[in-house]
DNA sequence: TTAACTGTATTATAATTTATAATACAGTTT
DNA sequence: AAACTGTATTATAAATTATAATACAGTTAA
């Protein structure tokens, strides 16, 4: 289901976190679907049990979980995602990118290509403002 | 010079990178110009002077500065900068978090506005491609 | 040429973060 | 009741980050 590169410098934990952020975004997970269990993930991927506990709190933190004491932890509606603060910081954190890509020579145009591409990666689940 | 947050779960000489990477894509640190020495700016910092080392090193090894020992560390020419696998690297980051941005409700005309105005941030020492 | 700069390297130590391990407790489901 | 869930705690190990104290060699300028 993942595949984790256990030697690297970024933590277990992080790449969890990415790992199902992209699911989730991804729509593999749908909201409301149930996650692996923390024993059977951690089992699956032969790391310990708090590791992976850990990153389901980062998740529910950030809002893409939630966790239901005795049943298990869910994919959050994309609704409650949202939330200001996380989108100030993708901000401040998309601005940094574009200036660098931009500084190195990356041209506007392939940037324009690659948010078409994105677009088109993400959407389908368009549930946002429909009117 | 800089602010750094000691406190902060980010490494010093992460942010020290993240700070000064800025500074040269801004051009306050030009082409060739000097950097402060390692234990000036360790001073000025009231930090190690192996943390700035350490920041200096990882500047280097990403292209964006050239030292000469004895003499001292500087801004690397932009085309020294570029590099395959840091293109790479950046597009896939940019990828990632282009559909982040798009999962939780950022609109694509947002996007675009933010890109226009890296483009105006990084762009007058345009020295790419002058075709 | 000496003094005062530079970068770099090394070694030791401390502090923090990350990961594992072993349990325990309470809620849920069958 | 048994077997799941999430959560919490405590201890320990391992790795990363930061500091400290030096040392050595190249550069620059008095």
């Amino acid at each position: 289901m993942f595949d984790l590169d256990l030697r690297s410098r970024k933590p277990i934990y992080e790449q969890l976190v990415e790992k199902l952020k992209e699911l989730i975004i991804h729509e593999v997970f749908k909201p409301d679907e149930q996650l692996p269990s923390v024993r059977l993930l951690a089992k699956e991927l032969t790391i310990n049990p708090n590791t992976i506990q850990k990153a389901y709190r980062e998740l529910e933190r950030e809002g893409y979980i939630y966790s239901i004491p005795g049943k298990g932890n869910f994919v959050a509606a994309k609704k409650e995602t949202v939330n200001t603060e996380k989108i100030e910081k993708i901000k401040e954190e998309m601005m940094k990118l574009f200036q660098e890509a931009l500084y190195i020579g990356i041209k506007k145009e392939e940037i324009l290509i690659m948010l078409t591409q994105a677009e088109q990666m993400v959407k389908g689940g368009e549930s946002n403002d429909p009117s």
